[in-house]
DNA sequence: GCTAGTTTCAAACGAGCGTTTGAAACTTTG
DNA sequence: CAAAGTTTCAAACGCTCGTTTGAAACTAGC
């Protein structure tokens, strides 16, 4: 087990003989080089099905350096997701208190629907934007982490997103007054389905959206489009016991 | 290579010998038996962290039996959506048709949307409760290999929902005769993207709903809150170029 | 320039995988 | 009952997996 050491910081200075020369451009961090690689093979293939020998293929470095970097395989992997969903949940819950600082301002209307949506889907197009080669692939690999059974990715995901899942409940509790708590927990649910599903999906969307033929994985229009709606149906009133009109089985 | 044959009808007369008991009672149809096992073993861990052996063993047959009754694992994974997913979708379109039907009476009122939705939900509401045992462990699997990345899981689902997707995105084209075609298809997307991961939510449910802490799994109870909730998104206001209260980046 | 620490590397390990095989057991048909 | 066909079985095949190992290659600090 190697002790947890920082990378090194590459210099890029001199590259005086050809073996300088490939080793600082190949070096760059092997630690991330495997990030790099891991999130854009394992949101290709899934977890399982993407092996470390085709990782560190990619990557172009040793097998062995996943172990000796990560431990194991499974760390690698939450290595991968944490290094993107830490800091966008952190941005989630700033952006959500700026927001509701602002709503606390003498005379300022409370906080809306779409304004909470906003805090929650603002910072995941900053980070489908910023980066530029891992952001999209990021997005895409969280949907489909958020599907995964795996215990231990499951497991990882529920305690990295609690503090936040609880504290927009809170927000949108105040924002639907009248919805009982019990309602808001199953719709809350129903968004964050929504939203994994929609970020992971590339074949349904292929399947469904003929529209935008080249352009299909345009984060922000797409997020445009489900905002309105996750927000309405959010406000939706509360269907009470028997809806005859949904629940009638004639024919 | 094996040629495709009837499985043999098991004869439950004269149980004479203990050889004969023992044969009756674990034959019962090999092939039921491994789809059953198949059934509950992928939705648990999903489709590659799930051996072969493992399903074998659990169904009490011989290793050899899988590839000897379904040719492969592929195959065998195929055969379980399919014995479920068939029926659930016939279901779904003569439903829809029953509706029609009605509504095309001469002086009767257009399908609304919570009928629509009903015909989607209501046959997968029968299937959660009429087979006794594997019916929501299927809705569970059918959620988790929606968000599977194989490539034969989904170009299988693809071809398998393309007729009744086609089918009822008419539907609703006819219901919200306001909404332009390509805003359709997008909330289409997320109506199925909200209902596959409902069904395959096991963790995420307990996170975020601790209301039913022994009846989670009531899969009724569940749909009745999820369909007024896409009906609303359905028939939301379509939102034009920049909803400023959506998309300012003050704060 | 030696020493200590860190990182890479090729090679191997044991285990588990999906699949195949050929014979044994069983069922059906004549 | 014998022949033909179907289904089960134990064993093995070839392969890939995640991980380990110990030596070589680096990079500092003194």
């Amino acid at each position: 087990m190697a002790t947890a050491t920082l990378q090194p910081v590459a210099h890029f200075a001199e590259l005086a003989t050809d073996k300088r020369a490939e080793k600082s451009l190949e070096a760059a961090g092997t630690k991330a080089r495997i990030l790099d690689a891991a999130e854009e093979l394992f949101m290709e293939h899934g977890f399982e099905a993407t092996s470390l020998r085709l990782i560190t293929t990619a990557a172009g470095v040793n097998l062995a350096a996943v172990n000796y970097h990560f431990g194991s395989k499974e760390e690698l992997f939450q290595a991968v997701l944490t290094r993107r969903l830490d800091p966008m949940n952190r941005d989630r819950l700033a952006l959500l208190t700026a927001y509701e600082a602002s709503a606390a301002r003498p005379r300022a209307a409370a906080l809306t629907c779409e304004k909470i949506i906003s805090a929650m889907f603002i910072p995941a197009l900053k980070l489908a934007r910023d980066h530029e080669q891992g952001g999209k692939n990021f997005l895409r690999l969280l949907g489909r982490a958020y599907a995964d059974p795996a215990p231990f990715i499951r497991d990882f995901l529920a305690s990295q997103y609690a503090e936040m899942i609880a504290r927009f409940r809170a927000a949108f509790a105040r924002a639907l007054p009248h919805l009982p708590r019990e309602e808001l927990s199953w719709r809350l649910h129903f968004v964050m389905g929504s939203l994994s599903y929609t970020l992971a999906g590339t074949d349904a969307l292929k399947l469904i959206a003929q529209f935008h033929p080249d352009e299909v994985h345009n984060d922000e229009l797409v997020l445009k489009r489900l905002a309105p709606f996750l927000a309405a149906g959010l406000r939706a009133p509360v269907s009470h016991e028997a809806d005859p009109a949904l629940w009638s089985h004639e024919a």
